[in-house]
DNA sequence: CTGCAAAGTTGCAGAGACTGCAAAAAGCTG
DNA sequence: CAGCTTTTTGCAGTCTCTGCAACTTTGCAG
């Protein structure tokens, strides 16, 4: 009985994997990251503690919501670009819609991370240190988009700039949240795709 | 008795510093980082383990010889360069400068490193998650000299790039020896410059 | 429904990173 | 030497994270 939805177990994981992330989102958001052991996040979650360990690596992967799916399905994204599609712009395209994506099925996560990361910065980065593995997919995807070797520079700086992107959209959007997250990012890879080499117009805030 | 050049204190505590650091680098790769304890670290540079956590805030910081020097003194030389010289070129040479300075004093060490992060490429992200104080600094000055206001992304996403070239210089370079790594660092920084939007042509290795 | 296999959960014991504190040691200065 | 500051150290304790083996739950086929 295992239509191509959902078996009762897969159900079950999926939900105790969201119940731990909103619990160490929620809890960090209000008594502060380091004042929330694994223990409390577990019973809230109403798992073991053992448990949690089982579905993240570290408390930081879970206060990020680390998802092993995510550089799987972002390169297959990037090589389902239509041709024609530059690599960057397939890559592009596959981050925004991962952001979008995002928000639109939790945004409330997301605003209250942004109150952890306020408070504790280096969160951020410590969160991205797990990711090396995608990181390496990823490239390797883009390498392959491009035709290029995988020893060569462009696929891995795509995306460390990809992630660097990110990571300051995030800590701009939490100094100043009139700015919607997904444009920022934009912005963000716009600017690594004109070239750092001159400074940009400083026309803050003109008109859209 | 304390002439500007430096105190006995200030002699001991660079040497015990390096001792941590050179013992952490040389232990690890030899028995594979996880196998050593601070403990051992610590033995090995003849102090105890405590003193190892008064010098680093973590063992990836010793593997990675954090210098807490390294932020300031590098704002300084951004904002020390000759007027006309925009910020990403002061920027790259700060970068350049450091990186040289680094192999020059201490190639052996990173020789040693490479194996390491060869083993776990993960712990080069790692290691970066405890500098986001310095980021913050950097781009301060990078702000300034630009005349951008701080809650620009110009001059975080130039330092962001900057890291990011440095990881994915040292992955290369990990793998590939021949190469050097400074000629690395000014590759990826040279594609940061131009932009990634387009792919850049592959003729690699070809004549210097 | 029943029994079996696969997958997931749990508790336990333990290693090891890291912190706060206060005492001891070492370097500095008059 | 005496007094002061900085550094080192030991110790007790907290917390993250792991391996292991028992136990429970789910999936499936007879």
């Amino acid at each position: 009985m295992n239509q191509p939805g959902e078996s009762l177990r897969d159900r079950k994981k999926r939900r105790t994997r969201a119940a731990l992330e909103r619990a160490t989102v929620r809890l960090s958001a209000e008594r502060g990251y380091d004042h929330v052991t694994v223990e409390e996040i577990a019973a809230e979650a109403d798992v073991s503690m053992r448990t949690f360990f089982n579905y993240f690596a570290s408390k930081d992967e879970a206060l990020i919501g680390a998802d092993p799916e995510l550089g799987p399905r972002m390169a297959e994204r990037v090589l389902a670009a239509p041709d024609g599609v530059t690599p960057f712009e397939a890559y592009r395209q596959a981050v925004l819609a991962e952001i979008t994506g995002e928000l639109d099925s939790a945004r409330d996560l997301w605003l209250l991370r942004k109150e952890v990361l306020t408070q504790r910065p280096d969160l951020l980065l410590r969160a991205f240190a797990s990711s090396a593995e995608s990181e390496q997919l990823l490239a390797d995807a883009v390498a392959q988009r491009a035709g290029l070797p995988g020893t060569h520079a462009y696929p891995r700086l795509l995306v460390a700039a990809g992630s660097a992107a990110f990571r300051c959209a995030v800590t701009r959007w939490a100094a100043d949240d009139t700015l919607a997250l997904g444009d920022l990012v934009g912005e963000a890879l716009a600017l690594f795709g004109t070239g750092l080499a001159h400074v940009p117009h400083h026309d803050e805030g003109g008109p859209s």
